[in-house]
DNA sequence: CGGGCTTACGGTGTGCGTAAATATC
DNA sequence: GATATTTACGCACACCGTAAGCCCG
């Protein structure tokens, strides 16, 4: 697990989509798309069910989402506080 | 910054030696130099103090260390408990 | 059909380890 | 002089984007 897995894949829970998450990130959607297959891998579980045509969460991938949020702000946290040194 | 980096700044800090802590982490030593590097190139702050033989830390590497610490504690909590489900 | 996710493929670039250079005690 | 970090070098591997395939509305 890694911060860029995670950012990837928190951006393509908020935006409901690969395409747009890449867009944001400024990376294709498939790079969007194996990110996020890395970190199911890695957990063993479905993040993001593709049985509608929506990217929408898992209840796994809502309790990663959480998480993953509050990490990545105290990540940012860190680089600001390190920065202003 | 990526959490790869930080688990290797610890060790090092930790085992006060990059050769110490690339053993731990199963990788050279020149891979922890390199990881060091790029955080301190990334905050334009120098972490580890080369003055003496010892790999001590600076000021800004006993904050970034500390800060450090907690953000991989959360991360390996995060990981725990995805693999729970 | 159309839009969007996945997978395959090829190429580039990153990042590793080995090994040499440098520095410190 | 020995131990430890940095740097150079060459190479393999991972990762990315393009594009084709596939699935669902």
């Amino acid at each position: 697990m890694e911060l860029e897995q995670l950012r990837a894949f928190v951006a393509v829970a908020e935006e409901k989509s690969y395409t747009k998450a890449g867009e944001r990130l400024y990376m294709s959607h498939s790079t969007m798309s194996r990110a996020v297959s890395a970190l199911e891998h890695e957990f063993g579980v479905r993040l993001i069910s593709r049985d509608n045509h929506v990217a929408g969460l898992t209840p796994e991938g809502e309790k990663l989402c959480e998480m993953a949020k509050k990490l990545l702000d105290m990540a940012a946290e860190i680089e600001e506080k390190m920065h202003l040194s």
